[in-house]
DNA sequence: GATGAATGAGTATTCATTCAT
DNA sequence: AATGAATGAATACTCATTCAT
């Protein structure tokens, strides 16, 4: 008996996800991911119409939730107390899907041709704009990108992921608390600094 | 008789890393290269071993740069004003090979398989050391690491090749001062937190 | 309750003799057949064994039409008038399959491997026989296979499914008078030059 | 020494419209060329960009004279000798590129989205158009197109490679003479009636 | 009377690389 | 200093078919 109950949809899935996020989405092949499942390609394909829509669908809820998180924050007051609310929930969305965030951070290289790569675009785009307007100073806009990065880039360097094996076994708390403290310095220091 | 000898291998470079730069190592072929030099592929074999050896030449001199800044850092004492001093050396670097410092963000993709991948971790890691110890405090490491990025991403977003085009077009002297604001708060604010 | 009971057979045949007839059997994909019924395609195979299956049901009508045709066209005296009855007869029954006439003048692509392929052949040589003899001259013996032809390109180019949208919309009863004078020259024509 | 002399663009045209003639451009695979040819398919993409450019470049040459002779048509006056020199020069053109007519004759079911399939369906339609204008009655436009399509089946049919092996063997001119005198009835016997 | 899940063999195409000339 | 010709291995994707339920 083994356990083959009608969850290879979701298998694929989560093996994709992780080789997406370790190797990127080019250097992912299907056969690759075929292999690990030991299914043929054929069947990712009985699941999925296309590679594209197996990152597409893998992506979906983080950028879900990025896009709500958004839409609410849209809606709030842009005053430091708001916008610590807002960085707050993006770490926890990016701590639960924090393989999707990791894929997120390299993107840039698979943006543009499939769908996915604009929904995400534009979702960041709009998490930017939330703590710095187009028209701030450079250094301004320069310093809130780089706290939505140091969520990123907190969470891929210390997490339990990490792709420096030295960097893996630090305690979780440990490392959002880190994140949230970089994180918010550069959010909402540069609130402050503002309001000056 | 203005026929270019001799400069076909400095040519390559160019047209190679521009690629790179702009589209990433795998996304851009050895044929895209030729063909944009109006020479054969076998002509590139004619003046590099190999694809890598072509990205590794391209980053050669950034990279020596890096290491050679990352020597003289380590001779120094570490405090505020050294600090400062490296990482102004460190802007000037990566503003003037721009192409490969922005390639250099996106590299992780890349690294891990050829020589030069290996090369350029080392020098990364060593430059964040310079900022921050190993045993420093999780923050304070994010804080560092954020603070070269910042470099990077600064110059990549704002710089005058920027992927979004409603970026282009900032003056360079602007960009720079962002940058070296952004990057001195979280290299130096650090060190002065830190004293506290 | 008008629940469709029991007829998906044939629904699989009109469908698929349409794509058939529009596509060609090589280019229609039993994934589309079944998709434009909104049944799997492992419900094609419950109702024919293979996708040749199909074709061969779905032609089976017509060639049995025709068939009959040559079983009582051999029959007869080999006379102008008789030739005229048949070839009157012929177009009746490619005009009510026109669909499996059309399919049938493109067909030698798929000819040869399939069973159906073979016995649609040998039908239409038969036809060719009635009309005439393997050793009457050849300039004879192409005039009346374009007869037979021309029966099939008429219907095809100028009847009510023509593939060219400009041809579409002429009377029935004037693209049946159209292609009767011309096969008729072709067949009966030829057969009062040889009387001479 | 095997007399592998530069022509292997040429043995893959010829190889290719072998087997297009044969068996149609769809189910002719790439695979099946390369391995008549002994080379890899690769080998193919060095002389080729894509398999409907080896189409193209194998039809180019049967394609530009009709075109040229539709050219030299249209200024021509419309009477029946001169359509009989213009049916005369088809016949001869389709004589030397037969095995192109043969692909040409079932090509229906290609044409369409290649680049090649427009082209040539654009000058089968001018050669028509020599024959009957477009608002001839319905008989005399399907006469005359019978007229261009006896001369692709007489080849066919009774040509040195018919696809039926009984048929194969008759004396080209006597080939020749039956599709001269079939198509001339066809096209020119037309003009007669009409003249009437 | 059908579906869900899967397979094996195939397709066109791309790429880094090689080597004789 | 370079080209022309080719290869081997890979990639995303499609198709007819099977079978347990």
């Amino acid at each position: 008996m083994t356990e083959r109950t009608g969850n290879t949809r979701e298998r694929i899935q989560q093996v994709a996800l992780d080789l997406f996020a370790e190797q990127g989405y080019d250097k992912t092949s299907l056969r690759e991911i075929a292999e690990r499942l030991d299914v043929t390609k054929a069947a990712l394909y009985y699941h999925f119409k296309t590679k594209d829509e197996i990152l597409g669908s893998v992506l979906d809820d983080y950028l879900t939730e990025v896009e709500e998180l958004a839409d609410w924050a849209e809606q709030q007051p842009q005053d430091a107390e708001h916008r610590r609310e807002v960085l707050t929930r993006y770490i926890d969305i990016a701590g639960r899907g924090i393989k999707a965030a990791r894929f997120v951070q390299r993107a840039p290289e698979h943006t543009g041709q499939s769908g996915i790569g604009e929904r995400f675009m534009k979702a960041m785009k709009r998490m930017n704009l939330v703590f710095a307007s187009q028209d701030a100073p450079l250094a301004e806009r320069l310093r809130t990108s780089m706290g939505i990065i140091s969520v990123h880039m907190g969470l891929m360097i210390f997490g339990p992921e990490s792709a420096r094996p030295e960097e893996r076994g630090y305690d979780p708390d440990e490392v959002r608390a880190a994140v949230t403290e970089v994180a918010t310095e550069l959010v909402i220091g540069a609130d402050k600094r503002a309001a000056r």
